[in-house]
DNA sequence: TGCCTCCTATAAGTTTTCATTATGGCCATA
DNA sequence: TATGGCCATAATGAAAACTTATAGGAGGCA
């Protein structure tokens, strides 16, 4: 048997109860409603007793539940304090991180100003590459970690994540236009390739509608309707939507974003601590 | 990044720091070394600093450590709280179940003790089956509830684990003998040809030494050095060791013990509260 | 110094767990 | 009755966690 009640588990269970519906909660989760509502059935099985009334309108609590309520709200509190007041080692130094143009739309540069605040003696920079400019700019210690396509490194990644490459385009735009205009990179560009045989495989036509360099300016052609690009789903933007797959529009394969790590800087405390916030972002 | 820091790994660290040593925790919570170590690891990424301090003579405390150790505590405090806390639904009536002799000498008689103190209006039973009379039984009304072998039950268990058939013989017992002496139950007993083939396979001879129905006899001359058996692991006793796999004693098959259920019970809370008892203590 | 033992970390492979898609049932509202 | 929201279950597939095997480092002792 179970001696502890997980609080994996607990926050589900809070969540539900707050938002009065398991398939709410499970939106606001990022989660399935069928997962939760399994998990649900987990905590129930541990604990012995029904927690949720389960109804069509949504759920309620059980006598159980409300009395086991009080008692996830303490820990799930508690789990935060711990995290809150556990000293952190004292940081100093400087750490430049090379990510990708498409990195700078999410919550990457939110979380190194965080870091940045509670870390007042150190000095980190955030700078954007291209895939193709990571291995240099690794090897001459213009950075110490880099975050990018696993293809332009030099060996395997420390660690990765696959990411599908998605199709972008504005809303309402028309993607059986033949031959379909594309909006792209310019070279060297790798996913360029990727989108380019998808489509051959695919047997659809194609031509170069528009072409720069900079993310921005790809943003303001797509959002323009000049046509459709390759994205991954951190660079989507106001007015750049994911375009599912479709007849018109082949799958694209998963792009795999590995980290890569200079190896003179192996050791350093610092460097240490923000190769963990990149993992724990990703 | 994870939220809540899960009970699981808080509570490996705390025996962790209690042992002094990752080893020995490892084995107080039948785990391997390694399995602990990537855990408190884990733990570790996720506080984001280093927990303990390891050493060739064990792991101590790091300031951290020592930080996170009293909400450690509390939030495992707190969470065996909630779980006495809850309030149980009054049950009442009566319920049988029917289980292998094997099952006897476990922690089951006790665990249905306690469920009878915990709801004193309700009767349990235990009853003693061979798995041949467990259908009958079932079909009856006798018991409410059968774990036995899987092959047994009319239909597909509602949930089973897998355990090992194992060679049990008295301590010291020479298993090179030949013809190896069996001390097996009487027929109908499917573990029987089990072994048989499985000597057969290994070109393995035998003779059946002593033969009986009862397993308190079977342990008997077992401990007497008649001959060698095979029994479930819950079924070992004083004197009766499990036998290593060797030459001389081949591999024997796992053995799927299910649960299965009177369907004319379904809906019954006291019996679901039984059912959910018996899987968590398998 | 050399050997032995006890400890922890890492790697590879396998099993188990978890989440997802797909589907069906139930109740309320129109 | 039809329709939509909500929950449960089943089956598949991906991810996580455990296990065995192996390597490396530090202390005890001849």
């Amino acid at each position: 048997m179970a001696i502890d009640l997980d609080t994996g588990l607990l926050r589900n269970f809070l969540v539900c109860t707050r938002l009065g519906s398991i398939s709410r909660a499970a939106h606001a989760l990022g989660r399935t409603q069928p997962a939760l509502s399994q998990q649900l059935r987990r905590l129930e099985d541990i604990v012995g007793e029904a927690l949720l009334q389960r109804a069509a309108t949504g759920v309620s609590l059980t006598a159980a539940g409300a009395a086991l309520l009080p008692y996830a709200e303490r820990i799930l509190a508690l789990s935060g304090e711990a995290l809150a007041g556990v000293p952190r080692a004292k940081l100093s130094g400087r750490c430049s991180v090379g990510i990708l143009e498409d990195f700078t739309g999410t919550s990457l540069p939110a979380a190194f100003a965080d870091f940045g605040r509670l870390h007042p003696d150190t000095t980190l920079e955030l700078v954007a590459l291209l895939g193709s400019e990571t291995r240099t700019a690794l090897d001459s210690g213009r950075i110490q970690l880099a975050l990018c396509d696993a293809e332009f490194l030099e060996r395997p990644p420390r660690w990765s994540v696959r990411v599908p490459l998605l199709w972008a385009a504005a809303e309402n735009f028309d993607a059986t236009i033949d031959p379909l205009p594309l909006v792209m990179f310019s070279e060297p560009c790798r996913w360029r390739s990727l989108a380019f045989s998808a489509l051959s495989v695919a047997g659809r036509c194609w031509r170069i509608a528009f072409e720069s360099g900079s993310l921005t300016a790809i943003h303001a052609a797509v959002r323009a309707g000049l046509g459709v690009t390759t994205l991954l789903p951190t660079a989507m933007a106001q007015g750049v939507v994911s375009a599912p797959v479709s007849q018109s529009l082949p799958a694209l394969t998963d792009i795999e974003i590995g980290l890569a790590r200079r190896p003179e800087s192996e050791g350093d405390v610092l460097t240490n601590a923000v190769e963990g916030m990149l993992k724990q972002l990703a």
